[in-house]
DNA sequence: GCAAAAAAAGATAAAAAACTCTTTTTATTT
DNA sequence: AAATAAAAAGAGTTTTTTATCTTTTTTTGC
């Protein structure tokens, strides 16, 4: 154990969750964020971000402009994306499938030892992930008391 | 995106619950389970498992004794420990400190905008894995309604 | 004491995830 | 049209996790 696992997502996509919420938030007046801000402002590394802003990007979830002056940005559709959507995106739906315990045949009549203790929770969190819209954080965020970054 | 996330615990630990589980289930009257078994009865590679086995071992959450009629086995105090016990040995107490967007500084006074919300649904995954001991699941186990393994 | 059985330990390999660097494409401004 | 700015794409590296293979140690039964 030289981890400390944690990882309810991967870090792609704590990556993703917290560029959204900032992008969202930059790009409140059609102003555009480069990838370099969105790094800064994450505490991520700028090229592997480049390369998940890519990705959102391709799957409609941002915007994205080439050339001098563009960026990324949020359009109405965007702004009422949910976690969930940020989650799928890049984690894919494990977390609405998959086995606590990893097993594959694991389901309602097939049950392993924890399925019934766990649906509960899962549900909860696919309830907070779905709920919790990206252009919701802005007024969160506004208000000073919630971080996306350390220090 | 090539995987498919999900991940509450490693795949270790994943091994290592199901092993707890199975250890306890077959060692009942003083019975001792072989690597080999462990790996087959949770669909688990042999090798890996082992070492699992001696991590756990190590840290005294099962029973070892080597040499002919050898094994794995658990006394009381070991039936008695948690899924918490477990995932705390091989992956570490992340769950009940990390962030789930990876903020090493996220706390009560410096949260990250999913922090509230968060919160519950960990403290309800906390009280599961606490609350359930590795001894209870041989009822559980015995009933036929519950699995360690695929098919 | 010797052979066999089993776990423990050590060392290596493969796969996946996280991260970096370089080149290309697209758009803008002068 | 040229220079520049920015994202997109491609190709690589490093680290971590998962998995395998080999050797050593311990215990037991003969």
């Amino acid at each position: 154990m030289l981890r400390n696992y944690n990882k309810m997502f991967s870090k792609s996509c704590e990556y993703a969750i917290k560029a959204m919420i900032f992008v969202a938030q930059k790009s409140k007046d059609e102003l555009r964020v480069g990838i370099k801000d969105i790094a800064k402002g994450t505490d991520a590394p700028e090229h592997f971000m480049a390369k998940i802003m890519q990705d959102l990007s391709r799957k409609k979830l941002v915007q994205s402009i080439k050339g001098p002056n563009g960026g990324f940005y949020m359009d109405k559709s965007n702004l009422n994306c949910s976690i969930a959507d940020v989650v799928k995106a890049i984690d894919g739906d494990g977390i609405y499938s998959e086995c606590v315990l990893g097993l594959k045949a694991c389901s309602e009549k097939n049950p392993c030892p924890v399925h019934f203790e766990y649906k509960e929770i899962k549900k909860n969190l696919i309830k907070m992930i779905e709920l919790n819209t990206i252009g919701e954080f802005n007024s969160k965020l506004d208000t000073g008391k919630y971080f996306l970054k350390n220090g």
